[in-house]
DNA sequence: TGTATTTAGGACAAAATACTCTTATATATT
DNA sequence: AATATATAAGAGTATTTTGTCCTAAATACA
């Protein structure tokens, strides 16, 4: 079950990666956080750079370069990555992929799926990057491999 | 958000058909569903020949021929399903894609993801495909398109 | 027996996703 | 000014998923 994309995933573990490492006023590199996440430097580099597009980070080059939060990560909700990294729809697809399902025409799976969509919906919505952060930094091990 | 594939959909579609529409000891055509369900009647064929392999379906070749419930559908769980479409492991995915993750080495979003996946892999495992088609045949249009 | 029909199964093609590489641009340091 | 370092951006490649096509095997019926 892939609820969420290769991209979705690196772009999510960096920015946990940013709020557990990062210091006041200084850019995160996007090489070093390739390494320790052990992630594809260019790859990550693109899904960073949608998010800097977003508004979401704020980049900076050349040396002691990188990325930076340019909303407090208290208030960066997880559902607003998702919905930048995995597009705006995230949360009103149909489990069949059914693109007329809804109130009026529901699929057979519709009411099953609307609970649990709404519980996932919910709780993306009511935690921030800063408190998975913060939650990477207690157990260490918990953003590689 | 994709969290059943398009396989895993188109057999799931097809279960239901065959449910709101079988007869006691009559084949389904699978270019019958392919049709109505407006599916690849070839990817259909495959993705049905699993469910046969595994024991779930029956099939027969030749003129009337098609495939049936091997299983009575009242026995069969959308779990047993999802587990033949979509692998073994579909309800032990860390959310991150972490392989290590799990109860002793928690990702950040571990126990969010949790409560959620339980939540689902309950309904699942207490959902036939016997209800799934019935509410199929009530709201007609819920199988297409 | 021959023909039409239907699933089985494998090879192949297209599309989507994931990943790599190269060049451009901005910045700091010497 | 020259060089090193870092992100930006786009082209290109690889892998996986999805979909197509062709041939084989089983069955019914004329």
């Amino acid at each position: 079950m892939r609820v969420i994309s290769k991209s979705g995933e690196y772009g999510l573990r960096a920015l946990m990666y940013m709020v557990a490492h990062r210091e006041e006023g200084v850019f995160v590199s996007i090489r070093d956080m390739a390494e320790h996440l052990d992630i594809s430097f260019h790859f990550l580099t693109k899904i960073l750079q949608s998010l800097t597009q977003a508004g979401l980070l704020k980049s900076y080059r050349g040396p002691n370069g990188g990325v930076a939060f340019n909303i407090s990560p208290e208030k960066v909700l997880l559902s607003d990555v998702v919905r930048i990294l995995e597009g705006d729809d995230f949360f009103d697809k149909c489990l069949l992929g059914l693109p007329g399902c809804g109130k009026l025409a529901p699929c057979p799976m519709h009411n099953i799926w609307k609970e649990i969509k709404g519980a996932l919906k919910h709780e993306f919505e009511t935690t921030s990057m800063a408190e998975l952060g913060q939650a990477a930094l207690l157990n260490r091990i918990g953003l590689v491999s």
